[in-house]
DNA sequence: CTGTTAGCGCATTCAG
DNA sequence: CTGAATGCGCTAACAG
């Protein structure tokens, strides 16, 4: 299909040097002389010469690229950490190639063995549940990978991310300090998901006959945060906070509310979790816990270049969020 | 850093056959016996064995791998386009890489030219708006690209996706036919965005002495269509009814009108564009205009593979938003 | 400072 | 049906 493209040869003949010298001004080695340089840089414009990626992958044995593997690219925040990460790697010299694994073990294994077979040369994982043969996978071909979105220091590799579970501890601690009892906590499925776990683990650490949780689940989106709320409230009429793990829960239960005759956060007080962009401009401003994605982007690309170009090893590390404090959560009054 | 990995010639040496040999059964060649056949599919997975892209690419001249630059992923409607796009293409065989342009031709350019020197075999750009050397650079390497999200039969290069003049104008056309005579029209920016361009000029085909439309351009957000639908109801009190080019738009509307005493439909009918997920969820349910996003991206995905695998020339095909009528319009009543 | 040469891992003739 | 040999475009010694 796309025409004869010029080779290193053909800037090396129209040069009348020899293709080692065109290798040297292409990729920026010092020891030419001026002259000469300018001599190949201009042929190179002139015959637009590009270097061929997979040759030069073939004779150095690196591709310089580094894949990604997310559950889902249709939610903020996987956005914004890809956005973020493209970023800071592209910085780097780097390319971030991506995967989606739809949340599925097997797709990730899959998606793992394809990224590899494109010759990425380390891997970024989002949470911590992935699939025995994968890990074994990286470990027999020695391929350097990162655990991202949570911290887990109990592991033998290395994870660049949050304490969920201190995380939730911290926001019911929060919504109780106004002097809420009785707090529903609304989250995504659990299945698949380590995240969601921990964070219903570190909530549930803080229950007591001073404080009622009530759990319900739901599908990540309005429409589940919108249905779950309205069945809670329901069966449960001394509720009078809702914490909501993630920020498309919470508009859910502003949306259900409408129509109930309940406001926020007078009649429930309601807290979320990313910090999404609309978090602020939504009525009433909702409270929310500000997650570090951009900061762990830019920790994960800077460790593994750090690693990549240096052998310097990969350390784990802990990252915080953030209570971001608007009009949603209020005092009870008593 | 990654440890010695299997070559064909490792897994010659462990079935005694020859490269040539393994190849073939490698990529499937019929001429083999069974028997060998599964010698060497043992040793494959035995070695674990992964074929070397970069040698392949180089030998075959193919790297099996599109490019699609879009101007963020932080916006649904792009995630959910490369989303499907990767599904579509994974499935013919493909990998899909992916750059950002922050809306910046500039940006673009560059990123063009980095993919090219990944071995993009072709290119998916978004919008019609791209600089001339950026067209001249793909028509230089002869270089297949396809433009989406619009359609422009008058460009010499192949579009897929909807008419967004055509689109708005049917949305005026929708708003006006329950009544309405003074409409809010909000979009995004202007500059570097040709699709909300040509949905601003097919809305305003419609001005008449019966129909009055007032536009207004804000960030890309809900605090964006928040503020504008203050602004606009404050100066121009006759407004019955706001179109919103994007559905983060339409809920900066519902947002903006807490606490105004005004209620949708009842005092303003909303309608917005793209049907995001929340569309439904939202109260009252937005009335929208549903993008085949993802029937462009399978189109797309299609006339590529088969332009790379046969030859098949692209062409542009146009494809049909539709308006999903739900609570957010009404009549406008006398 | 510049040129020569030998692979990198694989697909692909061409023989056998 | 299988093997030996060639070259894809480039980098990296090694000479000069």
């Amino acid at each position: 299909m796309s025409g004869k493209v010029g080779s290193i040869r053909d800037v090396a003949k129209e040069t009348g040097l020899s293709i080692a010298t065109v290798s040297r001004v292409v990729n920026g080695a010092k020891n030419v002389t001026p002259k000469t340089r300018d001599r190949v840089m201009d042929a190179c414009k002139k015959l637009d010469y590009l270097p061929n990626p997979a040759a030069k992958a073939l004779s150095t044995r690196k591709t310089k690229t580094v894949a990604a593997i997310i559950p889902t690219i249709e939610h903020s925040v996987f956005a914004k950490f890809i956005s973020a990460l493209e970023q800071s790697l592209e910085d780097g010299g780097y390319s971030l190639v991506l995967a989606i694994s739809h949340a599925d073990e097997e797709d990730e294994l899959k998606a793992a063995r394809k990224l590899l077979g494109m010759g990425a040369e380390a891997f970024i994982l989002s949470g911590d549940a992935h699939s025995p043969e994968l890990l074994d996978l990286f470990k027999r071909r020695n391929v350097p990978f990162i655990v991202t979105s949570v911290w887990n220091p109990t592991r033998d590799y290395p994870s660049i991310g949050y304490n969920n579970f201190m995380l939730a501890a911290n926001a019911v601690k929060f919504i109780a300090s106004k002097g809420h009892r009785d707090i529903a906590v609304l989250h995504g499925p659990l299945l698949m998901n380590d995240r969601t776990r921990m964070r219903r683990e570190g909530a549930l650490s803080l229950q007591s006959d001073r404080l009622e949780l009530t759990f319900v689940e739901s599908s990540l989106d309005v429409a589940g945060g919108k249905k779950a709320i309205r069945e809670v409230l329901e069966h449960n009429g001394k509720i009078t906070a809702a914490l909501c793990f993630s920020d498309v829960l919470a508009l859910g239960v502003y949306m259900g509310l409408k129509g109930t005759g309940r406001k926020i956060p007078k009649d429930l007080s309601v807290m979320g979790f990313d910090n999404i962009d609309w978090a602020e401009a939504v009525e009433p401003p909702l409270t929310t816990i500000e997650l570090p994605d951009r900061k762990i982007a830019a920790e994960v690309a800077s460790q593994i270049i750090a690693l990549l170009e240096y052998g310097r090893p990969i350390g784990s590390v802990e990252l915080f969020g953030k209570i971001i404090e608007r009009n949603s959560v209020s005092d009870v009054t008593v």
